[in-house]
DNA sequence: AGCACGCCGACT
DNA sequence: GTCGGCGTGCTC
């Protein structure tokens, strides 16, 4: 080439074409010409020749770098770069970088992340046609067209002087002229045709009660020093560890109203199950539609029409689950993440990024502060606070005048002895009666969804499970058995598939074996149930929360999503059936996951002016994650957790990074995970401080969808020596041929077992 | 997506 | 003989 690059050492830029196809869902590379060089950056959208027409194309550059991996020769230059025109989806291209650096995936997949398919979906618009004469002059006209037995034409007038206007439909329909007709009187000075975007807003229909609380001391003080920091344009992140019902809504509402205040716009992260319109609707009372709510249940063209408004700068608050923020706010001044333990933050597919680390590095980018909000924080976020990292704003006391609930631990150990075989402890029975007696409401939380955990054979031991993924069936009430992982079922057969005897039977407890024992046990309680099963149907989830909201059932009895963040005020009594539950997962965070529900279970009672009572029974009442809830300590709790993790090297004083191996046949994914295993281990053995590698073979379950699925853990207490490793297997895995077809995922600080 | 290349029917 | 139909395939 010519000597000038030789000189200058001409740098070139990995690059993607801002067009929606898949065939065009790759990277490109092009040359910056010298004269461009200090111009093109990461996130610069630039205009490149593209196609064999060279037809002038925009596109975004997404790296920069010094060689080029392709043939040098065939690369074409860059154009121009557009200036000015690129905030937003420069900041979105520069998150995704950093999500591909932090998680691993394809630039591709980061990319489809922070931006996902704009498809296709048209703006809806209404059409209506005004008057474009005044009514002297169209009260004229009406009468010629009367005189000529235009009567079309006359009812079209008639219609316009007495409402003023009338809508396309109206006109084709009622007046039955068509659009051409319209557009001739158009052009004739008669009628004027306006177009107008009608956004899809699924909350518009909301009545807007404008009720601005005052903030108690604890509250002001929070907010005073969050303001204080803001304006002096301190932008940190902050920990607002605030007690259930200590009122961390409101605190969020005056700092959203402050950001707003000066112009800036603001994204609220909620975890997806929260997101129902009682959520929507406080921040509706305060901003009216200067919302735009994001959620995976609304249609593509709502999702659309929302992001679209965002954009546009029609809406100041973005609310919805982790991908909202992606939103296109074009002036970012604040991101709050609420309920931030919740394991909905982090991605469950590739790239699984955590929504508090990237929401971080987006508020970084355009000078924004961002909250993490929660009851129960995980200690990671408690960590960073203590040591400074993040600034910790605490809510010590409920809001109002309610009390925090009598916690009561129930040893279900202790019930067996004394001869109890019923679900529910004596303690417990006692108090629902007496609530039932009293017209107070009562929530029953228990973790597994279904009839019986799992269907076993007496005879042999055999365990019913899914011929599509390694786990047990869960036995339903309507007799069939159902997996929970793909869908799966069968009809429930008392014969043993495996050994022919008909002992086969149903163990273990769900939601639909408490809802039977309830009507046995109370038949006089009113019972509403809700799980997985119940809210199939779109709007079912609110139905069964404005049902026991309005006193129409006694008992509201369900899994996790009836925990999360509903105030009942005549809720005075929450039990917890089985609070171990989840303290078996073989997962490090198990203690945090069950203190964190325990302390939302019991956040539920007592929210109005009545005392409310706790039962948690537990096989375990003698684990600090339960009795710390108990307590209603987060300090205990948080003390016992840290040392735990202190000791076995657990984020956030180490890390881990888990690598998922899936293959659609068993041997494939065995090899695939043994030479990961093995490369890994070679590169390990020289080092002096080296890489854990924990080995644990098959996957917790083996098999989903008839997909084998192997894992290997790794920990180490520098992140950047996973991550450096991931970089060098993921660079071996696109290269090597024995790796087609097997897919290998990356998860850091894992929040789930695999 | 856009555009070029390419191989078969009705036209100045 | 040519102009143009849209099928196929590539874009650094």
């Amino acid at each position: 080439m010519s000597l000038q690059e030789n000189i200058e050492e001409v740098r070139y830029v990995d690059l993607v074409i801002d067009r929606v196809h898949e065939a065009l869902d790759r990277i490109f590379e092009y040359r910056i010409p010298p004269d461009l060089d200090h111009a093109v950056k990461t996130g610069s959208r630039v205009i490149v020749p593209f196609g064999s027409g060279n037809r002038e194309t925009a596109g975004y550059v997404i790296a920069v770098k010094n060689r080029a991996d392709w043939d040098p020769d065939k690369i074409k230059d860059i154009l121009r770069v557009e200036e000015g025109s690129l905030p937003v989806e420069s900041q979105l291209i520069r998150l995704a970088s950093f999500i591909r650096s932090q998680y691993g995936s394809t630039m591709i997949q980061a990319l489809r992340t922070v931006m996902p398919v704009r498809s296709k979906v048209r703006p809806r618009t209404e059409t209506r046609i005004f008057l474009a004469m005044d009514k002297e002059e169209a009260g004229s006209l009406l009468a010629s067209y009367d005189r000529r037995h235009a009567v079309r034409k006359a009812a079209l007038l008639r219609g316009l002087l007495n409402q003023g206007s009338m809508t396309r439909e109206e006109c084709i329909k009622d007046c039955r002229l068509s659009m051409t007709d319209l557009r001739k009187m158009e052009t004739a000075g008669i009628l004027e045709i306006r177009e107008r975007i009608l956004w899809r807003n699924p909350y518009e229909k909301l009545e807007r009660r404008e009720n601005r609380v005052r903030l108690n001391e604890e509250q002001e003080a929070a907010f005073d020093q969050f303001r204080e920091n803001y304006d002096r344009g301190d932008h940190r992140v902050y920990l607002l560890h605030g007690i259930t019902g200590s009122g961390k809504t409101e605190v969020y509402l005056e700092m959203i109203r402050h950001v707003i205040g000066q112009g800036r716009q603001v994204i609220l992260l909620v975890p997806e199950i929260s997101l129902t319109w009682q959520t929507v609707r406080r921040f509706y009372d305060s901003f009216g539609d200067r919302i735009a709510v994001m959620n995976s249940r609304m249609s593509a063209g709502e999702r659309f029409d929302a992001a679209e408004r965002v954009r546009r700068g029609e809406a100041d608050l973005v609310i919805g689950p982790r991908s909202a923020l992606f939103a296109p706010v074009r002036d970012l001044g604040l991101v709050i993440i609420d309920e931030e333990h919740d394991h909905a933050f982090k991605s469950d597919i590739s790239p699984k990024y955590h929504a508090a680390e990237v929401a971080r590095c987006r508020a970084h980018l355009s000078g924004a502060s961002l909250v993490l909000g929660s009851a129960t924080p995980l200690v990671e976020s408690y960590e960073k606070a203590l040591k400074g990292d993040y600034c910790l704003l605490s809510l010590h006391k409920r809001a109002g005048h309610a009390a925090l609930p009598g916690v009561e631990i129930v040893d279900l150990r202790e019930e067996f002895r004394q001869g109890n075989r019923s679900v529910f402890s004596r303690s417990l029975r006692e108090k629902i009666l007496e609530r039932l007696s009293r017209k107070e409401q009562i929530m029953l939380f228990i973790n597994r969804r279904g009839f019986a955990g799992f269907v076993s054979c007496r005879n042999c031991g055999e365990v019913i499970s899914c011929p599509h993924c390694d786990v047990s069936l869960t036995y339903h009430r309507d007799h069939r058995l159902r997996c929970h992982y793909c869908g799966y079922e069968t009809a429930f057969t008392e014969v043993c598939p495996s050994c022919g005897s008909a002992h086969v039977a149903a163990f273990g407890l769900g939601t639909e074996k408490v809802e039977d024992a309830l009507r046995e046990e109370f038949p006089q309680a009113r019972v509403l149930r809700m799980d997985t099963d119940t809210t199939r149907k779109k709007h079912a989830h609110e139905e069964i929360l404005k049902a026991f909201s309005e006193g129409r059932a006694d008992i509201l009895l369900g899994t996790q999503m009836i925990v999360k963040g509903h105030d009942y005020a005549n809720v005075t009594l929450v039990g917890v059936l089985a609070a171990d539950l989840s303290l078996f997962d073989r997962d490090f965070r198990s203690g945090e996951t069950t203190f964190q529900l325990l302390c939302q279970a019991a956040g539920r009672a007592g929210r109005g002016d009545k005392a409310g009572q706790v039962v948690i029974q537990t096989y375990r009442p003698d684990h600090y994650a339960i009795r710390a809830a108990a307590n209603h300590s987060y300090q205990d709790f948080y003390e016992n957790e840290s040392a735990y993790r202190k000791m076995m090297a657990y984020p956030p004083y180490g890390h881990m990074m888990a690598i998922l191996i899936q293959a659609a046949r068993k041997e494939e994914a065995w090899l695939a995970h043994d030479r990961v295993r093995r490369m890994l281990e070679i590169s390990q053995a020289q080092e002096e401080d080296p890489v854990t590698i924990l080995d644990p073979g098959p996957a917790m379950i083996s098999k989903i969808r008839d997909v084998y699925r192997y894992v290997l853990y790794l920990k180490h207490r520098d992140k950047e020596r996973l991550s450096d490793l991931r970089c060098r297997l993921e660079k071996v895995i696109e290269e090597h041929e024995m790796f087609a077809g097997i897919h290998v995922q990356f998860d850091t600080d894992p929040m789930n077992v695999y």
